[in-house]
DNA sequence: AGAAGCTCCTCAGACGTTGGAGCTGTAACG
DNA sequence: CGTTACAGCTCCAACGTCTGAGGAGCTTCT
């Protein structure tokens, strides 16, 4: 019955009030625990409003404070493919279980639906519904993520934006952590000729991860065998650029693990053993790269841990309290398993 | 914030009705497009509500229209396995598509914090917040969703619930599925001494999957050879309880993919070849069974095409709009890959 | 005893929007 | 020319909550 008496009418503070022989205001400081409030009045406020089921209108509230208790957590449509990409369950998870800890409402926000005119940016920003936002995987050059922010909304970004100097962002180090990726087929498994399939590269993950394979292949010398393939995160695409190649290396890196698995598959149909003939090494480690045969070697990024981080980050902003940080990397780790040549 | 003016004040009604020279109730209709209002006031009011970047109020348009202008989509503690589950992301998917063409907020609700004693479908009741739910992934006795049911929100439930008999429900008929995926591995593959890998059994679908496959095997009349081992959907579980048992069958039916695959790497460190010395087959396609090696042959469940349908049909729920069913089953469709010995 | 001080509550109003009822001016009509 | 009709607005009130100011009743102090 929760929210409806007897009647189907809403039980509102007003109900409580008169159940208890005071005024809804009263009312309202008890439920809020006021010192202005006697314990005894207290208690029999919290009675009748349980008896009642009594549950305060959001929307009131809303209204009143001048705070919606939700934030928003927007996903670009730029990133189709990270919807449909366990990347985003991590980062919905991590961001929820913050939100619940702090009863604060989380909503979705995305902009499937750019035929309408409404990006999930406006979207946020129209509804007014949410106190502050986290915004994922935006593209580098995404005008409405500089106007989000022009707008004054409370906003964390996960990922790196290295131009937009002022906002509040964490992520991990990806040109550090493609670099090591890198540099472990060339010092441990001694391979030259490496391959580098990139992300987009108007993500600015797809160019650090593509400049990481750069300075490592270029700090041994062996750039001049190197081969740089541009590629959009999907596993098709992985296929088909190692499809349409020759079969002049021994290594490939890949900017996620989706492109290394349709890197994989390319490999398993053209007959090229990994790892014996091709080393292959990914990026993410969102859940795919564990369960190939053989096991896809990768890097593994914490989103979830972002995501919380990035939650408690917002919380703070929107309630104007000290703060720790500004710009953040979290650390990766490696998962060093088949497909480098590491694990059993 | 969007809603704020070059002044940090929140534009509202009141600021655009005073620049046109009209009063605010006027604003309000010739916004919402009233034909009570001149075509050329209208036109004024558009103008400088861009020109002064008003956004409405959600908060109090909900208070004034007792509408929240959001749904809920709850997800139950219990699974937890469920939020680490591209399940849910196909739901998440299908949900807000839907809800964004009809200017609808989606908020995710979970329970993660059972420890503050306030479960996800409290937190919706509470809140207020969202004009009507979806659930999924309930178990079968969760007293909640009774109470959820009883509270009068407007609710649409993904599963079977045959014990709900108020409740709207849509879902796949996993009996017949599963006793058709039992039926193929005897029928085509002619395996005769089966093993199945159970779901939950608090759970509706861990009941009926399994129920499927008795028919089945009672239908060939091999139910003495069937072994029935209960699970509860985690690859763990699937691991171990193949890892534990001897080698007296010859199929396995997993009543998920997550189990099929745990059957699959304990069946690997067995040395059992798969299909050749034992047929598998699991249940949904999210992703997983489609990447190993071997593919998993298995069940595909539409859980997008549910979701969307369930928001469909909860937005005429709240709307009080017609509805053309009550209770849905949707069709699932069958993915034969390498594990069962389809394929190439 | 009167004033001061405290506790515990009431009162009024506002948050921003919206719908119904009411008012005003012009056009149409007899 | 007076009435009716209508378009096009204004006015009022309310949605439910919360806060600051104020007031009533009691205790305590000088």
């Amino acid at each position: 019955m929760a929210a409806k008496s007897a009647t189907g009418k809403r039980v509102t503070l007003r109900d409580v009030a008169a159940r208890v022989g005071i005024t809804p205001a009263a009312c309202s400081m008890a439920l809020a625990d006021s010192d202005r409030i006697s314990p005894a009045t207290k208690e029999a406020v919290r009675r009748v409003a349980a008896e009642l089921g009594y549950v305060g209108s959001s929307a009131a509230r809303a209204l009143r404070k001048q705070r919606a208790g939700a934030i928003a957590l927007i996903v670009p449509t730029t990133s189709r493919h990270v919807f449909g990409h366990s990347y985003f369950m991590h980062v919905l998870s991590g961001v929820t279980s913050v939100a619940n800890d702090h009863d604060t409402q989380v909503l979705i926000a995305t902009n499937a639906d750019t035929a309408r005119g409404l990006t999930a940016y406006e979207r946020v920003m129209r509804s007014n519904s949410a106190d502050g936002a986290i915004l994922t995987s935006a593209a580098i050059e995404d005008e409405t993520v500089d106007r989000l922010l022009a707008s004054g909304l409370p906003l964390v970004l996960i990922g790196n934006f290295p131009q937009l100097t002022d906002a509040i962002t964490i992520g991990v180090d990806d040109r550090s952590a493609s670099r090591a990726a890198t540099e472990h087929l060339i010092e441990v498994h001694g391979r030259r000729r490496l391959l580098h399939l990139t992300g987009p590269l108007d993500h600015q993950t797809g160019v650090d991860r593509r400049d990481g394979f750069l300075e490592a292949v270029t700090a041994y010398g062996i750039g001049a065998d190197a081969i740089v393939l541009e590629g959009d995160f999907s596993e098709e695409r992985g296929h088909a650029l190692v499809d349409g190649l020759g079969d002049t290396y021994d290594g490939i890196v890949a900017a996620n693990d989706d492109m290394a698995f349709g890197a994989l598959t390319a490999l398993r149909s053209r007959g090229r053993a990994v790892p014996s003939e091709v080393a292959l090494i990914g990026f993410d480690d969102f859940g795919l790269s564990r369960v190939t045969t053989p096991a896809i070697s990768t890097v593994s990024v914490p989103a979830e841990e972002m995501a919380v981080a990035a939650t408690e980050r917002l919380l703070k902003l929107i309630d104007g309290k000290p703060a720790e940080w500004t710009r953040r990397d979290v650390e990766v780790s490696f998962r060093y398993r088949q497909s480098c040549g590491c694990g059993a």
